[in-house]
DNA sequence: CCAATACCGGACATATTGTCCAAAATCTTA
DNA sequence: TAAGATTTTGGACAATATGTCCGGTATTGG
Protein backbone atom coordinates (compact mmCIF):
# COMPACT_ATOMS: atom_id res chain seq x y z
CA UNK A 1 0.00 0.00 0.00
CA UNK A 2 1.15 3.54 -0.82
CA UNK A 3 2.14 4.72 2.56
CA UNK A 4 1.92 8.44 2.98
CA UNK A 5 -1.64 9.80 2.27
CA UNK A 6 -0.17 13.32 2.25
CA UNK A 7 1.92 13.39 -1.26
CA UNK A 8 0.25 14.81 -4.10
CA UNK A 9 0.58 12.03 -6.24
CA UNK A 10 -0.78 9.69 -3.61
CA UNK A 11 -4.23 11.71 -3.44
CA UNK A 12 -4.20 12.01 -6.98
CA UNK A 13 -4.53 8.64 -7.88
CA UNK A 14 -6.89 7.88 -5.31
CA UNK A 15 -9.09 10.71 -6.02
CA UNK A 16 -8.95 9.40 -9.82
CA UNK A 17 -10.08 6.19 -8.54
CA UNK A 18 -13.10 7.12 -6.54
CA UNK A 19 -14.28 9.37 -9.06
CA UNK A 20 -14.18 6.68 -11.79
CA UNK A 21 -15.72 4.44 -10.06
CA UNK A 22 -18.39 6.69 -9.13
CA UNK A 23 -18.56 7.35 -13.26
CA UNK A 24 -18.26 3.85 -13.93
CA UNK A 25 -21.21 2.74 -11.51
CA UNK A 26 -23.94 5.78 -12.74
CA UNK A 27 -23.24 3.60 -16.15
CA UNK A 28 -23.28 0.16 -15.54
CA UNK A 29 -23.83 -2.33 -12.82
CA UNK A 30 -21.26 -2.60 -10.24
CA UNK A 31 -21.04 -6.21 -10.74
CA UNK A 32 -19.72 -5.80 -14.24
CA UNK A 33 -17.23 -3.39 -13.46
CA UNK A 34 -13.62 -4.77 -13.43
CA UNK A 35 -10.33 -3.42 -12.41
CA UNK A 36 -9.29 -2.86 -15.64
CA UNK A 37 -12.88 -0.58 -16.41
CA UNK A 38 -11.48 1.35 -13.48
CA UNK A 39 -7.91 1.98 -13.77
CA UNK A 40 -8.67 2.68 -17.90
CA UNK A 41 -11.01 5.50 -16.72
CA UNK A 42 -8.74 6.82 -14.44
CA UNK A 43 -5.91 6.44 -16.66
CA UNK A 44 -3.88 4.21 -13.89
CA UNK A 45 -2.10 1.74 -14.43
CA UNK A 46 -2.74 -1.30 -12.73
CA UNK A 47 -0.04 -2.39 -10.75
CA UNK A 48 -1.14 0.85 -8.94
CA UNK A 49 -4.42 0.13 -8.51
CA UNK A 50 -3.19 -2.25 -6.41
CA UNK A 51 -0.62 -0.23 -4.77
CA UNK A 52 -3.34 1.42 -3.33
CA UNK A 53 -6.52 -1.22 -2.65
CA UNK A 54 -6.86 -4.86 -2.32
CA UNK A 55 -9.80 -5.23 -4.50
CA UNK A 56 -12.94 -3.20 -5.89
CA UNK A 57 -14.20 -3.56 -2.78
CA UNK A 58 -12.04 -2.05 -0.96
CA UNK A 59 -11.97 1.21 -3.15
CA UNK A 60 -15.61 1.15 -3.12
CA UNK A 61 -15.95 0.79 0.97
CA UNK A 62 -13.40 3.11 1.27
CA UNK A 63 -15.80 5.78 -0.21
CA UNK A 64 -17.91 5.88 2.66
CA UNK A 65 -15.87 7.25 5.22
CA UNK A 66 -16.81 10.69 4.90
CA UNK A 67 -20.35 9.85 5.35
CA UNK A 68 -19.38 7.73 8.18
CA UNK A 69 -17.84 10.99 9.91
CA UNK A 70 -21.14 13.02 8.56
CA UNK A 71 -23.36 11.18 10.18
CA UNK A 72 -21.14 10.41 13.42
CA UNK A 73 -20.94 13.98 13.74
CA UNK A 74 -24.68 15.04 13.85
CA UNK A 75 -25.49 11.86 16.20
CA UNK A 76 -23.09 13.49 18.70
CA UNK A 77 -25.07 16.47 18.11
CA UNK A 78 -27.74 15.48 18.38
CA UNK A 79 -27.25 14.01 21.71
CA UNK A 80 -25.77 16.64 22.97
CA UNK A 81 -29.04 18.25 22.64
CA UNK A 82 -30.69 20.00 25.75
CA UNK A 83 -34.00 19.80 24.24
CA UNK A 84 -37.10 17.25 24.88
CA UNK A 85 -36.03 13.40 24.96
CA UNK A 86 -37.46 12.82 21.19
CA UNK A 87 -34.94 15.40 19.60
CA UNK A 88 -31.87 13.91 21.17
CA UNK A 89 -33.22 10.26 19.70
CA UNK A 90 -31.68 9.47 16.12
CA UNK A 91 -29.67 12.09 15.54
CA UNK A 92 -28.14 10.18 12.19
CA UNK A 93 -31.92 10.21 10.60
CA UNK A 94 -32.15 13.85 9.02
CA UNK A 95 -28.74 13.89 7.93
CA UNK A 96 -29.29 10.73 6.19
CA UNK A 97 -32.19 11.89 4.35
CA UNK A 98 -30.65 14.89 3.54
CA UNK A 99 -27.31 13.55 2.20
CA UNK A 100 -29.12 11.06 0.23
CA UNK A 101 -31.29 13.94 -1.38
CA UNK A 102 -28.16 16.06 -1.91
CA UNK A 103 -26.84 13.09 -3.71
CA UNK A 104 -29.61 11.27 -5.33
CA UNK A 105 -28.27 9.97 -8.53
CA UNK A 106 -25.41 8.28 -6.83
CA UNK A 107 -27.31 6.78 -4.25
CA UNK A 108 -30.28 5.36 -6.51
CA UNK A 109 -27.53 4.40 -8.24
CA UNK A 110 -25.61 2.61 -5.50
CA UNK A 111 -29.11 1.08 -4.25
CA UNK A 112 -29.92 -0.48 -7.11
CA UNK A 113 -28.47 -3.78 -8.24
CA UNK A 114 -25.54 -5.80 -6.42
CA UNK A 115 -23.91 -2.87 -5.70
CA UNK A 116 -26.41 -2.17 -3.65
CA UNK A 117 -25.77 -4.73 -1.39
CA UNK A 118 -22.44 -3.45 -0.92
CA UNK A 119 -23.88 -0.31 -0.50
CA UNK A 120 -26.26 -0.51 2.13
CA UNK A 121 -24.62 -3.33 3.91
CA UNK A 122 -21.79 -0.49 4.38
CA UNK A 123 -24.59 1.74 5.36
CA UNK A 124 -26.03 -0.19 7.27
CA UNK A 125 -22.68 -0.94 9.37
CA UNK A 126 -22.48 2.76 10.29
CA UNK A 127 -25.73 3.01 11.34
CA UNK A 128 -25.58 -0.18 13.38
CA UNK A 129 -22.70 1.93 15.43
CA UNK A 130 -24.96 4.96 15.85
CA UNK A 131 -28.13 3.06 16.50
CA UNK A 132 -26.54 1.13 19.29
CA UNK A 133 -24.68 4.91 20.55
CA UNK A 134 -28.46 5.90 20.83
CA UNK A 135 -29.65 3.08 22.98
CA UNK A 136 -26.54 3.18 25.28
CA UNK A 137 -27.08 6.46 25.80
CA UNK A 138 -30.76 6.53 26.23
CA UNK A 139 -31.81 3.64 27.79
CA UNK A 140 -28.89 2.91 30.49
CA UNK A 141 -30.57 3.90 33.50
CA UNK A 142 -33.96 1.30 32.88
CA UNK A 143 -32.34 -1.75 32.32
CA UNK A 144 -35.54 -3.12 31.01
CA UNK A 145 -35.00 -4.06 27.39
CA UNK A 146 -31.38 -4.30 27.76
CA UNK A 147 -31.38 -7.70 27.77
CA UNK A 148 -32.05 -8.20 23.74
CA UNK A 149 -30.47 -4.40 23.16
CA UNK A 150 -28.97 -5.56 19.58
CA UNK A 151 -32.26 -6.95 18.36
CA UNK A 152 -33.07 -3.74 18.75
CA UNK A 153 -30.63 -2.52 17.11
CA UNK A 154 -30.93 -4.89 14.14
CA UNK A 155 -34.79 -3.50 14.43
CA UNK A 156 -34.34 0.59 13.92
CA UNK A 157 -31.47 -0.35 11.27
CA UNK A 158 -33.54 -2.43 9.52
CA UNK A 159 -36.91 0.02 9.52
CA UNK A 160 -34.84 2.84 8.77
CA UNK A 161 -32.90 1.01 5.67
CA UNK A 162 -36.37 -0.29 4.62
CA UNK A 163 -37.63 3.41 4.70
CA UNK A 164 -34.44 4.82 2.78
CA UNK A 165 -34.59 2.45 -0.03
CA UNK A 166 -38.19 3.07 -0.27
CA UNK A 167 -38.00 6.75 -0.18
CA UNK A 168 -35.01 6.54 -2.80
CA UNK A 169 -36.99 4.06 -4.93
CA UNK A 170 -39.64 6.77 -5.23
CA UNK A 171 -36.91 9.33 -6.13
CA UNK A 172 -37.05 11.06 -3.02
CA UNK A 173 -40.50 12.81 -3.39
CA UNK A 174 -41.58 13.62 0.14
CA UNK A 175 -39.04 16.09 2.37
CA UNK A 176 -36.11 15.24 4.15
CA UNK A 177 -37.98 16.88 6.80
CA UNK A 178 -41.14 14.58 6.05
CA UNK A 179 -39.49 11.40 5.92
CA UNK A 180 -37.49 11.45 9.07
CA UNK A 181 -40.29 12.77 11.05
CA UNK A 182 -42.02 9.53 9.66
CA UNK A 183 -39.39 7.13 10.98
CA UNK A 184 -39.36 9.04 14.15
CA UNK A 185 -42.54 8.62 14.87
CA UNK A 186 -43.02 5.19 13.67
CA UNK A 187 -39.81 4.55 15.45
CA UNK A 188 -40.54 5.82 19.24
CA UNK A 189 -44.25 5.47 19.35
CA UNK A 190 -45.06 2.84 16.93
CA UNK A 191 -47.34 1.91 14.40
CA UNK A 192 -50.54 2.13 16.50
CA UNK A 193 -49.92 5.52 18.51
CA UNK A 194 -52.61 6.50 21.09
CA UNK A 195 -55.88 5.20 18.51
CA UNK A 196 -56.85 8.01 19.75
CA UNK A 197 -60.42 8.81 18.72
CA UNK A 198 -60.13 11.70 16.79
CA UNK A 199 -62.38 11.60 13.51
CA UNK B 1 -31.90 -26.78 -21.25
CA UNK B 2 -32.39 -30.27 -20.84
CA UNK B 3 -36.59 -29.86 -21.75
CA UNK B 4 -38.02 -33.16 -19.66
CA UNK B 5 -38.66 -32.29 -15.98
CA UNK B 6 -39.56 -36.36 -15.87
CA UNK B 7 -36.43 -37.97 -16.96
CA UNK B 8 -35.04 -39.37 -14.00
CA UNK B 9 -31.59 -38.08 -15.17
CA UNK B 10 -32.82 -35.09 -15.36
CA UNK B 11 -34.25 -35.08 -11.87
CA UNK B 12 -31.04 -36.79 -10.25
CA UNK B 13 -28.75 -34.02 -11.74
CA UNK B 14 -30.63 -31.13 -10.52
CA UNK B 15 -31.12 -32.81 -7.26
CA UNK B 16 -27.81 -33.36 -6.79
CA UNK B 17 -26.79 -29.89 -8.20
CA UNK B 18 -29.16 -28.56 -5.16
CA UNK B 19 -27.39 -30.27 -2.78
CA UNK B 20 -23.97 -29.36 -3.16
CA UNK B 21 -24.98 -25.96 -3.61
CA UNK B 22 -26.74 -25.90 -0.38
CA UNK B 23 -23.77 -27.83 1.29
CA UNK B 24 -21.18 -25.45 -0.12
CA UNK B 25 -23.70 -22.38 1.20
CA UNK B 26 -23.17 -24.16 4.81
CA UNK B 27 -19.27 -24.35 4.31
CA UNK B 28 -18.29 -21.15 2.86
CA UNK B 29 -19.52 -17.54 1.56
CA UNK B 30 -21.73 -17.59 -1.20
CA UNK B 31 -19.39 -15.33 -3.38
CA UNK B 32 -16.82 -17.72 -3.13
CA UNK B 33 -18.44 -20.67 -4.77
CA UNK B 34 -17.79 -21.43 -8.54
CA UNK B 35 -19.46 -23.36 -10.76
CA UNK B 36 -16.58 -25.33 -10.26
CA UNK B 37 -17.15 -26.47 -6.55
CA UNK B 38 -20.64 -27.15 -7.79
CA UNK B 39 -20.10 -29.79 -10.25
CA UNK B 40 -17.32 -31.09 -8.39
CA UNK B 41 -19.27 -31.48 -4.72
CA UNK B 42 -22.47 -32.78 -6.91
CA UNK B 43 -20.08 -34.81 -9.19
CA UNK B 44 -21.41 -33.82 -12.01
CA UNK B 45 -20.12 -32.72 -15.73
CA UNK B 46 -19.59 -28.91 -16.08
CA UNK B 47 -21.35 -29.45 -19.54
CA UNK B 48 -24.35 -31.22 -17.71
CA UNK B 49 -24.23 -27.86 -15.66
CA UNK B 50 -24.80 -25.50 -18.35
CA UNK B 51 -27.48 -27.91 -19.86
CA UNK B 52 -29.76 -27.29 -16.48
CA UNK B 53 -28.87 -23.64 -15.51
CA UNK B 54 -28.05 -20.76 -17.17
CA UNK B 55 -25.72 -19.26 -14.04
CA UNK B 56 -25.02 -20.37 -10.66
CA UNK B 57 -27.72 -17.53 -9.54
CA UNK B 58 -30.03 -19.56 -11.93
CA UNK B 59 -29.66 -22.60 -10.05
CA UNK B 60 -30.40 -20.39 -6.69
CA UNK B 61 -33.03 -19.03 -7.48
CA UNK B 62 -34.63 -22.38 -8.75
CA UNK B 63 -33.89 -24.06 -5.55
CA UNK B 64 -35.42 -21.11 -3.84
CA UNK B 65 -39.24 -21.47 -5.33
CA UNK B 66 -39.60 -24.60 -3.61
CA UNK B 67 -39.32 -22.71 -0.68
CA UNK B 68 -41.40 -20.06 -1.89
CA UNK B 69 -44.56 -22.15 -2.18
CA UNK B 70 -43.72 -23.54 1.60
CA UNK B 71 -43.78 -20.33 2.62
CA UNK B 72 -47.29 -18.92 0.97
CA UNK B 73 -49.14 -22.02 2.34
CA UNK B 74 -47.72 -21.68 5.50
CA UNK B 75 -49.38 -18.13 5.73
CA UNK B 76 -52.19 -19.35 3.70
CA UNK B 77 -52.68 -21.53 6.60
CA UNK B 78 -52.10 -19.03 9.47
CA UNK B 79 -54.18 -16.51 7.79
CA UNK B 80 -57.03 -18.98 7.79
CA UNK B 81 -56.75 -19.08 11.84
CA UNK B 82 -59.92 -17.64 13.93
CA UNK B 83 -58.06 -15.59 16.68
CA UNK B 84 -59.07 -12.94 18.25
CA UNK B 85 -58.25 -9.11 16.76
CA UNK B 86 -54.98 -8.79 18.76
CA UNK B 87 -53.80 -11.93 17.57
CA UNK B 88 -54.25 -10.98 14.08
CA UNK B 89 -52.61 -8.42 14.26
CA UNK B 90 -48.82 -9.03 12.73
CA UNK B 91 -49.96 -12.05 12.72
CA UNK B 92 -47.16 -13.63 10.42
CA UNK B 93 -44.82 -12.92 12.84
CA UNK B 94 -45.49 -15.59 15.23
CA UNK B 95 -45.48 -18.35 11.93
CA UNK B 96 -43.00 -16.84 10.19
CA UNK B 97 -40.52 -17.74 13.33
CA UNK B 98 -41.34 -21.09 14.21
CA UNK B 99 -41.22 -22.20 10.22
CA UNK B 100 -37.86 -20.89 10.39
CA UNK B 101 -37.17 -22.31 13.35
CA UNK B 102 -38.54 -25.40 11.70
CA UNK B 103 -36.13 -25.16 8.91
CA UNK B 104 -33.20 -23.87 10.25
CA UNK B 105 -30.94 -24.94 8.16
CA UNK B 106 -32.35 -24.20 5.05
CA UNK B 107 -32.78 -20.91 6.20
CA UNK B 108 -29.51 -20.25 7.57
CA UNK B 109 -28.08 -21.39 4.20
CA UNK B 110 -30.23 -18.80 2.33
CA UNK B 111 -29.84 -15.71 4.54
CA UNK B 112 -26.25 -15.92 5.30
CA UNK B 113 -23.76 -13.81 3.07
CA UNK B 114 -25.03 -11.77 -0.05
CA UNK B 115 -26.89 -15.35 -1.28
CA UNK B 116 -29.24 -14.11 1.00
CA UNK B 117 -30.55 -10.60 -0.76
CA UNK B 118 -32.37 -13.16 -3.08
CA UNK B 119 -34.36 -14.69 -1.00
CA UNK B 120 -34.83 -12.59 1.66
CA UNK B 121 -36.25 -10.15 -1.39
CA UNK B 122 -39.17 -12.43 -2.14
CA UNK B 123 -39.61 -13.41 1.31
CA UNK B 124 -40.06 -9.71 1.99
CA UNK B 125 -42.30 -9.13 -1.27
CA UNK B 126 -44.28 -11.76 0.12
CA UNK B 127 -44.55 -10.18 3.63
CA UNK B 128 -45.06 -6.73 1.96
CA UNK B 129 -48.29 -8.33 0.71
CA UNK B 130 -49.45 -9.35 4.29
CA UNK B 131 -48.30 -6.11 5.97
CA UNK B 132 -49.91 -4.20 3.67
CA UNK B 133 -53.49 -6.29 4.22
CA UNK B 134 -52.80 -5.51 7.66
CA UNK B 135 -52.84 -1.99 7.70
CA UNK B 136 -55.39 -1.60 5.89
CA UNK B 137 -57.36 -3.93 7.95
CA UNK B 138 -56.84 -1.91 11.24
CA UNK B 139 -56.25 1.66 9.85
CA UNK B 140 -59.27 1.66 7.61
CA UNK B 141 -61.11 4.02 9.82
CA UNK B 142 -58.41 7.00 10.72
CA UNK B 143 -57.44 7.80 6.96
CA UNK B 144 -54.46 9.65 9.17
CA UNK B 145 -51.30 7.49 8.05
CA UNK B 146 -52.93 6.59 5.47
CA UNK B 147 -50.88 9.08 3.35
CA UNK B 148 -47.74 7.14 3.11
CA UNK B 149 -49.33 3.76 4.02
CA UNK B 150 -46.33 2.24 1.75
CA UNK B 151 -43.97 3.77 4.37
CA UNK B 152 -45.38 2.42 7.25
CA UNK B 153 -45.38 -1.38 5.07
CA UNK B 154 -41.25 -0.86 4.23
CA UNK B 155 -40.90 0.40 7.59
CA UNK B 156 -42.45 -2.70 9.37
CA UNK B 157 -41.20 -5.21 6.93
CA UNK B 158 -37.83 -3.83 6.95
CA UNK B 159 -37.48 -4.32 10.77
CA UNK B 160 -38.94 -7.63 10.76
CA UNK B 161 -36.80 -9.01 8.15
CA UNK B 162 -33.76 -7.44 10.02
CA UNK B 163 -35.19 -9.12 13.28
CA UNK B 164 -35.34 -12.33 11.53
CA UNK B 165 -31.54 -12.46 9.98
CA UNK B 166 -30.43 -11.22 13.46
CA UNK B 167 -32.45 -14.19 14.95
CA UNK B 168 -30.90 -16.55 12.86
CA UNK B 169 -27.69 -15.67 12.69
CA UNK B 170 -27.52 -15.80 16.07
CA UNK B 171 -28.97 -19.68 15.76
CA UNK B 172 -32.30 -19.13 16.76
CA UNK B 173 -31.63 -19.26 20.37
CA UNK B 174 -34.46 -17.39 21.63
CA UNK B 175 -37.89 -18.94 21.31
CA UNK B 176 -39.97 -17.88 18.29
CA UNK B 177 -42.39 -16.87 20.81
CA UNK B 178 -40.11 -14.81 22.14
CA UNK B 179 -38.78 -12.78 19.47
CA UNK B 180 -42.26 -12.40 17.95
CA UNK B 181 -43.53 -11.02 21.45
CA UNK B 182 -40.17 -8.51 20.98
CA UNK B 183 -40.24 -7.69 17.34
CA UNK B 184 -45.11 -6.80 18.17
CA UNK B 185 -43.80 -4.71 20.96
CA UNK B 186 -41.52 -2.71 19.63
CA UNK B 187 -43.58 -2.39 15.95
CA UNK B 188 -46.80 -1.66 18.04
CA UNK B 189 -45.65 0.45 20.41
CA UNK B 190 -42.05 1.77 19.91
CA UNK B 191 -39.11 2.07 21.38
CA UNK B 192 -39.39 4.28 23.54
CA UNK B 193 -42.33 2.69 25.29
CA UNK B 194 -44.50 4.89 27.85
CA UNK B 195 -41.30 5.93 29.93
CA UNK B 196 -43.26 3.84 32.75
CA UNK B 197 -42.65 4.57 35.95
CA UNK B 198 -42.13 1.33 36.95
CA UNK B 199 -39.28 0.51 38.93
C1' DC C 1 19.20 19.94 -5.91
C1' DC C 2 18.74 15.06 -4.79
C1' DA C 3 17.19 11.26 -2.33
C1' DA C 4 12.89 9.16 -1.67
C1' DT C 5 8.92 7.54 -3.42
C1' DA C 6 5.06 6.81 -6.43
C1' DC C 7 3.83 5.73 -11.03
C1' DC C 8 4.07 3.16 -15.41
C1' DG C 9 3.29 -0.65 -18.38
C1' DG C 10 3.52 -4.74 -19.56
C1' DA C 11 4.55 -9.61 -18.69
C1' DC C 12 3.20 -13.35 -15.96
C1' DA C 13 0.87 -17.39 -13.71
C1' DT C 14 -3.55 -18.66 -12.32
C1' DA C 15 -8.51 -19.05 -12.28
C1' DT C 16 -13.20 -18.67 -13.94
C1' DT C 17 -16.66 -18.58 -17.28
C1' DG C 18 -19.40 -20.37 -20.89
C1' DT C 19 -19.43 -23.15 -25.23
C1' DC C 20 -18.70 -27.14 -27.93
C1' DC C 21 -18.32 -31.96 -29.37
C1' DA C 22 -18.44 -37.03 -30.03
C1' DA C 23 -18.85 -41.05 -27.41
C1' DA C 24 -20.98 -43.53 -23.74
C1' DA C 25 -24.65 -44.25 -20.54
C1' DT C 26 -29.35 -44.15 -19.46
C1' DC C 27 -34.13 -43.67 -20.10
C1' DT C 28 -38.82 -44.16 -22.28
C1' DT C 29 -41.99 -46.47 -24.89
C1' DA C 30 -43.67 -49.42 -28.29
C1' DT D 1 -36.92 -56.39 -24.31
C1' DA D 2 -35.15 -53.88 -28.11
C1' DA D 3 -34.55 -49.55 -30.31
C1' DG D 4 -34.77 -44.83 -30.75
C1' DA D 5 -34.49 -40.69 -28.02
C1' DT D 6 -32.35 -38.14 -24.61
C1' DT D 7 -28.94 -37.04 -21.18
C1' DT D 8 -24.38 -37.22 -19.28
C1' DT D 9 -19.62 -37.21 -19.77
C1' DG D 10 -14.93 -35.35 -19.94
C1' DG D 11 -12.05 -32.68 -21.79
C1' DA D 12 -10.66 -29.01 -24.99
C1' DC D 13 -11.31 -24.27 -25.98
C1' DA D 14 -11.24 -19.07 -26.22
C1' DA D 15 -12.09 -15.17 -23.71
C1' DT D 16 -11.65 -12.63 -19.74
C1' DA D 17 -10.26 -11.29 -14.81
C1' DT D 18 -7.28 -11.38 -10.99
C1' DG D 19 -3.27 -10.35 -8.46
C1' DT D 20 1.89 -10.12 -8.49
C1' DC D 21 6.21 -8.67 -10.09
C1' DC D 22 9.88 -5.90 -12.07
C1' DG D 23 13.05 -2.29 -14.10
C1' DG D 24 12.72 2.15 -15.67
C1' DT D 25 10.69 6.83 -15.39
C1' DA D 26 8.55 10.83 -13.35
C1' DT D 27 7.27 13.52 -9.51
C1' DT D 28 7.68 15.04 -4.97
C1' DG D 29 9.24 16.95 -0.43
C1' DG D 30 12.87 18.76 2.16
Amino acid sequence: MAAKATDRRTLRTRVLLRDALITLILKKDYDAITVKDIIDQANVGRSTFYAHYKSKEALFRGGFEKLRTLLVEHQRSALAERGNADARRLGFSRAMFEHARDHTEIYRALVRGRGGIVALGEIRRVLSELVREDLTATLARNGAGAAHRELVVQYVVGAFMAVLTWWLDRRARLPPAEVDALFRALTLRGIAPADDDAP
